[in-house]
DNA sequence: GGGGGCACGTA
DNA sequence: CGTACGTGCCCCCG
């Protein structure tokens, strides 16, 4: 900005367009996965965006109503009486607006008792006054007033938001016939519908300009009201009354105070990292590249320059013996970075706090004389603290080293604190808690022109990362992260080296096997309609179905009509075709021989699969497995447990032990409910659905029949997951008002558990958030979301995290006791595997009997709960043989 | 090549 | 219109 510019303020209406847009943009195409409406937002957003670059504001600011109620409604309370509430999936989004705005550096104003324009009014007359540039961006026709040589309105077209038209003086008098100032009057005489304030009988647009043009102004006009002739005349002395109504309500207030001036509303730099993580959660994509353009332009604009970048400490790079000297004076916590490349150390580097200015930095390139002298540091119980430990912990114990002392993980912890978020890295945390920028070499550069952060620079920034965080962690969740998620880290670490011994000729037999199936049943199946079809291609598989085949209609999807195997299995009962049975054979076979060959791909030289399990990958607590997935092995069928039959056990070890926990999530709710017949089912042995079939059904455990059986476990599964009586007649294949009448049966004998569901929902609409039984949290601000369709899914999920959470708190601390004690044992036995509530453990020749009496214990007391934890060992030399 | 959509495997 | 995950394929986009 030049100081011979003048200064641009511009001021919005964040209401009446965001609305516009609302209506303009199709919400199919501007939703979010879980269903959050985003049309109005984007809609706004994008023209903002638009305006801004093309008028280049040098103070902006976006007016909101407060509600529906005004002085103005107060003054008539019919003003605006005749609008429909506006619809909830509009009102939700505002909040969400505000956020992006916020995130976006821009002023939001909004005050009780006044609506937006009054708010624009009176910014854009102090604007004016203070010799800015301004431009009032509105809806809303009564800001017509507000237009002269300094103040321009910017009003949309009929068709939406995206295009703008310029009001000022010479457009309004060329539109309207009348100057500005003088619009109120006409529209007083006119009427304004969308405002529900009738004017006079008869006189429209032209009368009025007529009218005002030749006595000057309503006062004038209202004044020598006698002399009008004919019927509007005589409407006009009639209506006299509505019309200075009219021209009162119209008129915008220019004196609102407010707890801003003008000056306040410069643009200021944008939260980069807040912008980016509100626009992911909105999922606008083409937006973010569209701000960040704009980003660029607002700094250059900016009077204030960003905040100074604090600089790293310059690294020191003692030498090897030197280090070791330096680390074993460090008296606190110390940040550590191990660079991996090839899965295995490279450089290290340290870093430690000493007050103001007094923060050091040292590292070292890898090598045996450097491992060997900070070794016995690393193995110490000298406290550590690390971004993302596990790579660097597996790369150390690959080059023979051990790591103790670990206290910290910024990654985990940051998870910790916000599960829901994707962005897991410590350049996205130093932004978020230091407010800084990590120094990042620009990768699309060949020679980069910034340098990246060394190795003792990246533990620095851990190391102050890790103070931040510390401030935000609960108590209860500081202690999950210290008491479960870092010994499973260290166990998990461990496990992931293992790996698991996997045949590869037991799969590429049954691989064979399942291609030379698959093929014989596609040709049957383009025998069955006469033609070939890609039996892959959903999309192809509609023609079939419901074009040449002319089958009915099934489940809408977003691009059609649904062939999932629920619906081939419905269709196949009422319209029988033999095409419908072999899709599916042909389905199960090539599925089996997708994963079989995933697999087979993954196996390393020395015969083992080597999965990698993500810590910070659920919202719940649980574990997920990946690259290849080793938590979704097929097991439902005789024919895929032979995949399972291919995990072996490997050389050097004798058996498979593999432990599972029974119906731990029900135990769970029987401990969190305390409901005295779901906890009696558990201690009296009995099988539980049987137990809860009697109660339910009214008869003795002995004479609860299988169907009886089928639909309380079906219920008693489904209560976890927040089922309704749709979700749970449609998966039992009854009446609705038989699962209706199942589940009040259900809940009249364990009333309890309906209790708790509900109350614990409520608890966490309170609390914003769900916390299982060790103190783990999981956020849930979308059970105050006015949208039903979001509320109720926020409600199911916040019913089933404490549990589902729960479960997996418990397994982690039982694996990772287990894993200690087998050390501590001195055992071979080694944990391979978790599947969420089965462990599989390799048994080294002559520890049986130790290594199951630990896994026994350490799962079975893992948690106090009011009801046993049943532990179901088994043991084979394959995984599917251990499972009997 | 990336990403959405579908289908489907597990707990 | 039950929770929590990851993967492979098709298909459309650029």
């Amino acid at each position: 900005m030049t100081d011979s510019a003048k200064p641009t303020l511009l001021v919005v209406d964040g209401h009446s367009l965001a609305y516009r847009a609302f209506f303009a943009l199709p919400v199919e195409n501007f939703s979010t996965k879980d269903g959050q409406h985003t049309n109005g937002i984007y809609g706004f957003l994008s023209m903002l965006i638009n305006l801004i670059k093309a008028e280049k504001p040098t103070h902006l600011a976006v007016a909101f109503d407060t509600s529906r109620q005004s002085f103005r409604t107060r003054e008539y309370t019919e003003y605006k009486a005749n609008r429909s509430e506006s619809p909830s999936e509009f009102k939700g989004q505002i909040p969400l607006l505000q956020e992006c705005l916020a995130a976006m550096s821009i002023t939001v104003l909004a005050k009780e008792d006044f609506e937006a324009d009054d708010i624009l009014a009176t910014l854009a007359t102090q604007g004016a006054e203070q010799g800015y540039d301004v431009l009032v961006c509105s809806g809303d026709r009564d800001t017509i007033q507000l237009v002269n040589d300094d103040i321009t309105l910017l009003y949309p077209n009929v068709q939406g938001v995206s295009q703008l038209k310029r009001y000022d003086t010479a457009a309004v008098i060329e539109r309207y016939g009348v100057r500005p100032e003088q619009y109120p009057d006409i529209a007083a005489l006119v009427g304004e519908t969308s405002d529900n304030l009738p004017g006079v009988p008869k006189v429209g647009e032209k009368t009025a300009v007529k009218w005002i043009t030749q006595y000057g102004s309503l006062d004038d006009l209202l004044a020598n009201a006698d002399k009008v002739t004919g019927v509007v005349g005589n409407n006009l002395r009639e209506h006299i009354d509505a019309v200075r109504r009219n021209r009162t309500l119209n008129r915008l207030l220019r004196d609102v105070e407010l707890p801003v001036t003008i000056a306040d509303l410069e643009v200021q730099p944008m939260d980069a990292q807040g912008v980016r993580d509100i626009f992911a959660r909105l999922e606008f994509k083409t937006l973010i590249p569209r701000v960040a353009e704009l980003a660029g332009i607002e700094q250059q604009m900016a009077s204030l320059s960003a905040a100074a970048a604090v600089a790293a400490p310059v690294p020191l790079e003692p030498s090897p013996g030197d280090l070791a000297t330096w680390l074993a004076a460090a008296t606190g916590e110390v940040g550590v970075t191990v660079l991996v490349e090839g899965a295995l150390p490279v450089r290290v580097g340290f870093a430690v706090r000493g007050g103001k200015g007094a923060d050091a930095v040292a590292e070292a390139t890898w090598s045996t004389e450097v491992a060997a002298s900070i070794g016995p540091w690393l193995a110490s119980d000298a406290p550590k603290v690390f971004s993302d430990a596990k790579p660097q912990l597996k790369a150390l114990r690959r080059a023979g080293f051990a790591l103790g002392g670990l206290v910290f993980d910024t990654i985990v912890a940051g998870w910790l604190l916000r599960p829901s978020f994707p962005d897991k890295t410590l350049a996205h945390l130093v932004d978020r808690c230091l407010d800084e920028k990590l120094p990042e070499a620009d990768p699309t550069q060949l020679v980069p022109e910034t340098e990246g952060a060394t190795p003792g620079q990246l533990s620095w920034y851990t190391l102050r990362v890790a103070e931040a965080l510390r401030g935000e962690l609960a108590e209860s969740v500081a202690a999950v992260l210290t008491d479960i998620e870092l010994p499973t880290l260290r166990t998990l670490a461990d496990m992931e080296l293992a790996g698991v011994s996997v045949s590869h000729a037991k799969l590429s037999e049954f691989s064979a096997e399942l291609g030379s199936r698959a093929d014989a049943i596609a040709q049957d199946a383009y025998a069955a309609i006469g033609r070939e079809v890609n039996l892959g291609s959903p999309k192809q598989l509609q023609e079939v179905l419901f074009d040449q085949l002319d089958l009915p209609k099934t489940r809408k999807t977003k691009t059609g009509y649904s062939t999932d195997a629920a619906v081939l299995a419905d269709l196949q009962d009422s319209h029988p075709h033999p095409f419908l049975d072999l899709l599916l054979q042909h389905r199960e076979a090539t599925k089996l021989r997708q994963i079989i060959e995933s697999l087979d791909t993954a196996i390393a030289p020395d015969g083992r699969i080597r999965t990698t399990y993500v810590q910070t990958g659920s919202q719940t607590g649980r574990l997920s497995s990946t690259d290849p997935n080793l938590q979704n092995i097929p097991v439902r069928t005789d024919e895929s447990r032979r995949i399972r039959a291919a995990f072996e056990v490997g050389e050097g070890y004798e058996t498979l032990l593999t432990a599972d926990y029974s119906q731990i999530e029900m135990r769970i709710m029987a401990h969190l409910s305390e409901d005295p017949g779901l906890i009696e089912a558990f201690n009296s042995g009995e099988d539980l659905h049987r137990f809860v079939g009697a109660r339910v059904f009214g008869v003795e455990p002995a004479d609860v029949t299988a169907p009886m059986r089928t639909k309380v476990k079906a219920m008693s599964y489904g209560l976890v997951y927040g089922l309704s009586a749709f979700g749970l007649s449609k998966q039992l294949r009854i009446e609705q008002s038989e699962a209706k009448q199942l589940m009040m049966e259900y809940f009249h004998r364990f009333g309890a558990v309906r209790d708790y569901l509900r109350s614990s929902v409520e608890q966490a609409r309170i609390d914003g958030y769900t916390e299982t039984i060790f103190g783990r949290r999981r956020p849930f601000p979308d059970l105050a979301s006015p949208n039903r369709v979001l509320r109720e899914n926020a409600e199911r999920a916040a019913l089933n995290a404490p549990i589902q959470g729960s479960a997996a708190d418990i397994m982690k601390i039982a694996l990772f006791h287990i894993h200690d004690d087998f050390a501590a044992a001195q055992l071979r036995s080694r944990v391979l595997m978790q599947i969420h509530d089965e462990l599989v453990v390799e048994v080294a020749a002559g520890e049986w009997d130790a290594a199951e009496q630990i896994v026994r214990t350490r799962m079975g007391d893992a948690a106090d709960l009011a009801v046993p934890l049943d532990v179901q060992i088994g043991r084979g030399r394959d995984w599917n043989e251990a499972a009997h």
